[in-house]
DNA sequence: TCTGGGGTCCTGTTTCGC
DNA sequence: TCTGGCGAAACAGGACCC
């Protein structure tokens, strides 16, 4: 999908249609997750930080994240795929490798090309939203074929051609290659794919060990045989959370710590999980960050020995000078517990949400109301008795500002509310093509 | 006003059990 | 009983990806 996040909300709020819009977060230590095409002409981009977009795009429209909102989105585009061929593997929400081989789909280049246009037009008509098509004999060349394709297109690399293709580009085209690679092949005097395969295995191995130094040299001769896999098993379930100023208080890192455990925990649970190691993370007011890791004898799901567990790897790291994040993970994971029986009989605990939005899990852990000025998030949708439906611009000293349009309407027109007023409540997203018109779908998934 | 959150994989070193 | 060797885990840190 092109600047997913972006155009979901572009698509959703008529009046951000055209304009800059990125999302991410919004507080001090935020970065930007999704630029749309309009803010990237501007120098905006993904990871960097928010202070930055905002000094080169001071217009545009900032918006935090609705992740439950692109995970419905991207629930109809992986049902696309599934139509397609049963293997699909995807990567985030908003990008999946497909073996049209293997689903009987494609057998060649011309039956691959006509299922990249369909399944184009396909996402269009159920989504609203435009997505981009890579087309090749291998993940690695469908992914720079797909790159090459954003946005709104489609690429495909025509088997023979692709050394060819791929000689001139930087090597930091090639999945694996980021800035540390990127910069130590520079220094060797390695700049270009061809440059690469030139360089040998041998020499590569060297230069970057062994699992890269192999990898490299057969993506650099455009050798890729790894196969779409399904389902992958998660390895590790882990929270973190960046403070808005850094923590220096020792009580109050323990305390955060203790919240993160039970939200990794809930999370852990959640997925019908439970780990044998649990991994604590900290970061330091000068951005070292150090792990902490303990291996239990069994696996568990007990947000008491979770915490504990975390609480004595804190004992061991210095926190002095403050800290900036802190996270807790456990990976080990098991689809069982071993001490089950144990954890049942500790006290009928039933906290066992499943996937909530983060404003009311953290609403949880504090144990406290979400605070008034955070009732109405910037950008999430709301309902009003007599304006209908729309979304919230912005709010503050007990105002909140809603733009009242969907995703069918004009632009809409703005008014301004008391945050407590009650004709005015929180609302779900609306679908961004209504239902009716996504006849298509029938089709593929027929 | 510098630098998110949730992951995966790899590497080097240390520890532990046989 | 001491010692050595070996391999598997455990542990820590980093690179990378979306």
């Amino acid at each position: 999908m092109d600047a997913f996040f972006a155009s979901a909300e572009q698509a959703s709020k008529p009046s951000l249609r055209g304009k800059a819009v990125i999302v991410g977060g919004l507080g001090p230590r935020g970065v930007v997750a999704t630029a749309s095409y309009e803010a990237r002409v501007l120098g905006v981009h993904s990871a960097m930080p928010m202070a930055q977009a905002r000094r080169l795009a001071p217009n545009a429209a900032y918006l935090v994240p609705r992740f439950a909102f692109y995970r419905s989105i991207s629930e109809q585009v992986m049902a696309l795929l599934r139509a397609l061929s049963p293997l699909v593997e995807p990567l985030s929400l908003d990008e999946a490798f497909v073996d049209l081989e293997a689903g009987g789909t494609a057998w060649d280049a011309e039956s691959a090309r006509l299922a990249g246009v369909k399944l184009r037009a396909d996402i269009r008509a159920v989504t609203g939203l435009t997505g981009s098509v890579g087309l090749a004999a291998s993940k690695m060349l469908a992914k720079i074929a797909s790159e090459q394709a954003k946005p709104d297109g489609l690429v495909l690399i025509e088997p023979g051609t692709e050394r060819a293709l791929l000689g001139p580009m930087s090597v930091r085209t090639l999945p694996g290659v980021g800035p540390a690679t990127g910069d130590h092949l520079r220094r060797a005097g390695i700049h270009t794919v061809e440059e690469l395969a030139e360089a040998g295995e041998d020499e590569l191995v060297r230069l970057l060990g062994k699992s890269l130094g192999h990898a490299l040299y057969a993506m650099a001769l455009a050798r890729d045989e790894r196969p779409v896999v399904a389902e992958r098993e998660t390895k590790s379930v882990s929270v973190e959370d960046t403070y808005d100023v850094d923590i220096h208080d020792r009580v109050r890192v323990a305390l955060e710590v203790q919240r993160l455990a039970d939200r990794c925990v809930r999370r852990l649970r959640g997925a019908g999980l439970s780990g044998r190691t649990i991994v604590l993370k900290v970061r330091r007011y000068d951005f070292s960050t150090l792990t902490r890791s303990e291996t239990l004898r069994g696996p568990t799901d007990d947000p008491a020995v979770v915490r504990e567990a975390a609480a004595r790897l804190l004992e061991s790291v210095d926190t002095t000078g403050g800290v900036r994040l802190l996270g807790v993970g456990v990976s080990g994971l098991a689809d069982f517990t071993q001490e089950d029986l144990f954890a049942q009989a500790a006290g009928e605990r039933e906290a066992e949400d499943t996937g909530e939005d983060r404003e009311v899990e953290a609403a949880k852990d504090a144990a406290v109301e979400v605070p008034v000025e955070r009732r109405w998030v910037a950008g999430h949708d709301v309902a009003h008795a007599e304006f209908g439906h729309g979304w919230v611009q912005g709010s503050g000293l007990g105002r909140v500002t809603v733009r009242f349009e969907t995703p069918d309407s004009g632009v809409g027109r703005v008014r301004t509310f008391a945050v407590d007023d009650p004709a005015l409540a929180a609302a779900e997203p609306l679908p961004l093509v209504s239902r009716g018109s996504g006849a298509v779908v029938d089709g593929a998934s027929a």
